[in-house]
DNA sequence: TCCCCTTTGAAGTGA
DNA sequence: TCACTTCAAAGGGGA
């Protein structure tokens, strides 16, 4: 049936004798019963309705009213009909959009009197109430007209459904906004997320083409163009839509308010004066709608899944240095485990893909922002950054200012801070390890250990670049051998260690009573931090600069930023190879015969460019800032054997395997300390780092 | 208010 | 083909 026929059987049928008896039979005639269904009563049973005003012959109630139904009802009632449009966005009768039940009672400060009818509470957000449009609750004799104010002549007839004698129902509409939204600017909330195109745009629609021109309304009262737009036509037959005024005026008031006394002013941007901001920000996301975003690739998704973890473990909130460190938790991950997201981000791809098939990243190209990237050429200075870091990259250094810091504390220091004097109390040992280092190199082949008594060793650089500040010798790092000691080995070995457990799900709870209350990061961290405290300095010293917490990620990403290699096996392969002797060419007539790891055997496969590797280097200045306290806070006394023997415990991680993987992180401590046998630190090696440990594993497996 | 920083991976651009 | 660039996310911070 053509549905002009259509739209005139069905007004003849309500203007006769047999006309449906009431609003509601109407609509079930008009939708022909079977798959609409009329939305429960507004307000649960035993909830008070909301008072409502004596019938207004001229309001017969918004367009939704071709619904209308004895009770208040929102604009959101036109759910069913509409049908597009998500559900969430729609209050439910006596329901906000979550579903909470309303405020029961009606209280519309500053709002019009005549137009109270028109509002209810609809609910409260900080103490401030935001109101929604209700349809009035039809008058005995239903006139079923829209709500055109009180003295407004009525639009002519074509602008009206002829079937209800409102405005046409937008389920004939192909392009067909849901007209509640005039709503969203009371209604919505600091956190609400209604999607963009359910605004209109002053002079678009919501596909973003140029409206009608608004002056062109023909039966439509003065007064009340503003409040309405051709919005197409259907067989002959226009339709017109309600639509925001245009959002330049803050505050950002619905047009019925107009002239209304503002609400409170909590309620308002403070910024704009207007509704707050996620009016304005939808604007600019409509404004930006036909921008498609690329899908993420596998390290963003990571990324994404690992940021609060990371906010919440390190105490860090600097997206930079975030991203430094799930970076390095990225790189640290097995293919295996990177499967997963690679596999998410193949599903977003194709999904993206399907909703996109016309959209290659191309078309985002100089949308995003615009760089000055030849920024670098501008001064040499400024593009030392990055192709220190390339080179870094190359060399699988990283450069100490891409280096994530242990702690915030840390973090919040300026990076390039000049060399600070050594503090009286850190001055023995600063310069225990500063002297070793520099004794045993020469200008031509060794480089100078910059350790800075302040930075900790994870700030500290030791790109080429800035280890020449004082040298005029470049360490020559071998590019595609690099020297890898027996340090680097043991490190490597306590650091794998440290990602299975890291990575390990029962660790990612840290209150997870698999792990127990005190068997936390930081008691986990203790016994090796109690280890290197003593090894590296004075207690009092250590405990005097304790901070903030210590969490296992501090010394992992300690240890990454220890590590300047990942070696490979073949490069490990040299790694047991004697590095030095007093008559390498690579050793210096001052150097230590400690850090001489074997006197006899002269270097063979791997030539050495330094004394040390860059892992003993950097380990050494870890051991000096550790002195300094860059960990910080004290140590908590922990009882991991109540903890460990709670029946709590869980079997893949078992008390047994905690300590154990403890054991062997303090005795890859301990290995590597001994490796460098660098007073002071190496004054109790092997009892101070291993007998708590070993104490506790005995006394885990004696239960 | 805009852009940078910082990370990895995917994809585009230009030589 | 290769090197380089841009952009995905995100929020603090600087200009």
């Amino acid at each position: 049936m053509d549905i002009r026929d259509e739209n005139n059987h069905i007004s003849e049928t309500m203007q006769s004798e047999e006309a449906s008896s009431t609003p509601e039979d109407a609509a079930v005639d008009i939708l022909g019963q079977t798959s609409y269904t009329l939305p429960p009563p507004p307000f649960p049973a035993g909830t008070p309705a909301p008072p409502q005003p004596a019938s207004d012959p001229q309001t017969g109630g918004f367009i939704s009213n071709i619904l209308p139904e004895p009770a208040p009802r929102v604009y959101q009632q036109l759910v069913p009909l509409m049908g597009s449009a998500p559900a969430h966005l729609y209050s439910q009768p006596g329901t906000d959009r979550q579903g909470q039940l309303r405020h029961p009672e009606v209280n519309v400060p500053g709002i019009p009197e005549n137009m109270r009818q028109y509002v209810r509470p609809a609910g409260e957000l900080h103490g401030v109430p935001f109101w929604e449009f209700v349809t009035p609750p039809p008058p005995s004799n239903p006139p079923l007209r829209p709500p055109f104010p009180t003295g407004a002549p009525a639009p002519p007839q074509s602008a009206l459904d002829p079937r209800i004698g409102g405005f046409l129902s937008h389920t004939l509409l192909e392009t067909a906004p849901p007209v509640s939204q005039q709503l969203v600017p009371l209604m919505v909330t600091n956190t609400a997320t209604v999607p963009a195109h359910l605004y209109s745009q002053p002079g678009t629609d919501r596909q973003g083409l140029l409206r009608h021109p608004e002056g062109n309304v023909p039966g439509i009262p003065e007064n009340m163009r503003q409040y309405v737009r051709p919005a197409g036509e259907l067989h002959g037959v226009p339709f017109w839509d309600f639509v925001t005024p245009p959002p330049s005026n803050p505050p950002l008031l619905p047009p019925f308010l107009t002239g209304a006394p503002a609400p409170p002013q909590s309620a308002l941007d403070p910024r704009t004066g207007g509704f707050p901001k996620n009016r304005k920000c939808e604007a600019k996301q409509d404004e930006d709608r036909l921008y498609i975003k690329k899908p993420p690739n596998a390290f963003m998704i990571y990324l994404k899944e690992q940021r609060p973890k990371v906010m919440a473990e390190l105490n860090i909130t600097g997206s930079a240095a975030i991203n430094a460190v799930v970076g390095k938790r990225w790189r640290s991950l097995s293919k295996d485990q990177q499967a997963k997201y690679f596999d998410q981000a193949e599903t977003e791809r194709c999904r993206h893909a399907t909703e996109h098939p016309d959209w290659s990243t191309k078309e985002n190209y100089g949308k995003k922002r615009k760089r000055t990237r030849n920024r670098t050429s501008s001064t040499a200075s400024a593009s030392e950054p990055k192709q220190e870091a390339q080179q870094a990259k190359r060399l699988c250094v990283m450069p100490a200012q891409t280096q994530p810091s242990s702690s915030s504390s840390v973090a919040k220091e300026p990076l390039e801070q000049p060399q600070r004097q050594p503090t009286v109390t850190n001055l023995h040992y600063q310069q225990s390890a500063c002297v070793q280092l520099q004794n045993t190199q020469t200008a031509a082949d060794a480089p100078v250990c910059q350790v800075n008594p302040v930075l900790p060793a994870s700030r500290i650089d030791f790109s080429p670049s800035a280890s020449l500040a004082s040298s005029a010798a470049p360490i020559q790092l071998q590019k595609d051998a690099p020297f890898v000691s027996d340090t680097d080995e043991a490190l490597l070995s306590v650091v794998e260690q440290l990602d299975l457990l890291l990575t390990s799900e029962q660790f990612q709870q840290p209150s997870s009573p698999l792990i127990g209350p005190q068997l936390n990061q930081t008691s986990l961290a203790s016994p090796v931090y109690s280890a290197l405290s003593t090894l590296c300095a004075s207690p009092d010293t250590f405990f005097e600069n304790q901070k903030e917490p210590i969490g296992f990620a501090d010394i992992q990403d300690d240890m990454w930023s220890i590590l300047p290699v990942t070696p490979q096996p073949d490069t490990l392969s040299c790694s047991n190879t004697p590095k030095y002797s007093p008559n390498s060419p690579a050793s210096l007539e001052n150097s230590s015969p400690s850090i001489l790891l074997d006197s006899s055997v002269a270097p063979t496969e791997c030539q050495p460019v330094s004394p040390f590797s860059e892992t003993e280097k950097n380990m050494m200045s870890l051991l000096n800032d550790l002195k300094l306290g860059p960990f910080a806070q004290p140590l908590q006394p922990s009882s991991p054997q109540a903890d460990w023997s709670s029946p709590e415990s869980d079997q893949s991680f078992t008390p047994q395997t905690t300590a154990t993987f403890i054991h062997s992180i303090e005795e890859g401590l301990s290995s590597l300390l001994n490796l460098l046998e660098v007073p002071p630190f190496f004054a109790e090696p092997q009892q101070s780092c291993s007998s708590r440990t070993k104490s506790l594993l005995e006394q885990s497996n004696s239960q």
